[in-house]
DNA sequence: AAATATTATTGATTTAAATCATAAAAGTAA
DNA sequence: TTACTTTTATGATTTAAATCAATAATATTT
């Protein structure tokens, strides 16, 4: 066995935040006192990369984007579905936010308030721990995500990107993916024009078939082997 | 103001682990009692990637590489200095390394029980709140590197890295380096030869100066203008 | 429905960077 | 010292993927 199978990253982690089980009422109360919920139309920024982070977000409902930009350049560094913390980073010692959010679906976003959940995390050590899972699974998840990227060619990376939102977001092997070409092109690094080349690709292969916005992997197996090889 | 600069991701945080600084006798007793120092020699393999995690890591004394590994692909995902965490990932919820660890330099490494930190980090919330504003540090930092190795071209890249040494590892403009071509190309992911070329220009236009190991960064400006233009 | 803008698609061309090939230098062992 | 291995360096060639250009298909607005 050589090292960990970088193929199948999103997998292995369930990142579903049911962090809020282990609450008591009073706990539950004061979150809920001091949280603001906020509807976001799909396209809408929530968090604009650079700005101060002041709340630490639940994203109730929906489905956002974080990114990263810099004039030209354009990244999508992760995708989260409902019942997700957001800028769990700005919880210690990072004051910023490191990249923007953006709503890709009709989304309901709680802000809680930053000082309420570290008071969670001193008071309720389930709380904690349930959230430093999460955070921790991130972590790795960029890890995974950092070798794809740099080290895996076009259809590798994307390959590892139709695994991640089958396995991580949709749970499922067909989906309705709102994502642009454009946004898949930031999202796994190279250009919209590539993105539709592999996309033909991979149907022509019979490992995906696609209408309109829906996905589905006809051929998992194939798709982990051209994960794996790269 | 167009975002965040991502030229100067490595030097906006002190990652450095002061996190002992807190911890009452008894504790620190405690920690003691169950630690095991082990010294390793320079190329040394500390941690294999894809082993299962039964500690976390304090890098007493030396110079780590993080890195992923499959067949010939080869990621240095980070560089960690002395008096810093490895392996926190494994505190909660991941069991396996998903990076090994090798000593650049000769290096002391405490093995600390994962409970005795978790302990800790439940029982004294000055440590767990810097245990975490490190994790989260290091959080942005890999998307800040996320952003590096795949947005920006090698000029760019390189210019990162050298920024990276100077401001978060060495802390000075002059440093020994113990790393080689191969090294910093698996850790700005490019060819070696590309390291080597990049290297020449740099020195060409008076940006560094090198003597076998030994680096001097001259003109940090056009550094960090080259690190912003990407 | 017509007009306009945006997104998706396809093929041709260019290019940044990898690979290849070979040599020089620096370590290491015999 | 010589022989051998590894690392570093440099130029020539190849290639994966970006860019460019032009069209088709969707949306969106009027």
């Amino acid at each position: 066995m050589e090292g960990m199978d970088h193929g199948t990253h999103c997998e292995e982690i369930d990142e579903t935040a049911s962090c809020f089980n282990s609450l008591t009422e009073d706990e539950l109360a004061m979150i809920d006192r001091n949280k603001t919920e906020i509807k976001y139309s799909k396209g809408e920024t929530i968090i604009k990369q650079g700005t101060k982070a002041t709340n630490i977000l639940y994203l109730k409902d929906g489905l956002v984007k974080l990114s990263m930009n810099t004039g030209e350049n354009n990244l999508i560094i992760n995708i989260k579905p409902q019942n997700h913390f957001i800028s769990t980073e700005n919880l210690y010692g990072v004051e910023f936010h490191p990249y923007s959010v953006t709503a890709l679906q009709d989304c309901i976003v709680c802000f809680l308030d930053i000082e309420d959940v570290r008071y969670l995390i001193k008071q309720n050590n389930i709380f904690a721990t349930d959230i430093y899972r999460v955070i921790n699974a991130n972590v790795v998840l960029t890890y995974d995500r950092l070798f794809s990227l740099t080290q895996k060619q076009l259809h590798g990376r994307f390959a590892d990107i139709l695994l991640c939102l089958s396995g991580k977001i949709f749970k499922d092997t067909k989906f309705d993916l709102p994502l642009s070409r454009r946004d898949l092109a930031a999202l796994t690094g190279m250009a919209p024009e590539s993105v539709i080349r592999i996309i033909k690709d991979f149907k022509n292969d019979k490992l995906i078939s696609t209408q309109g916005k829906r996905i589905e992997i006809l051929n998992m197996p194939m798709l982990k082997k051209i994960s794996a090889v790269g």
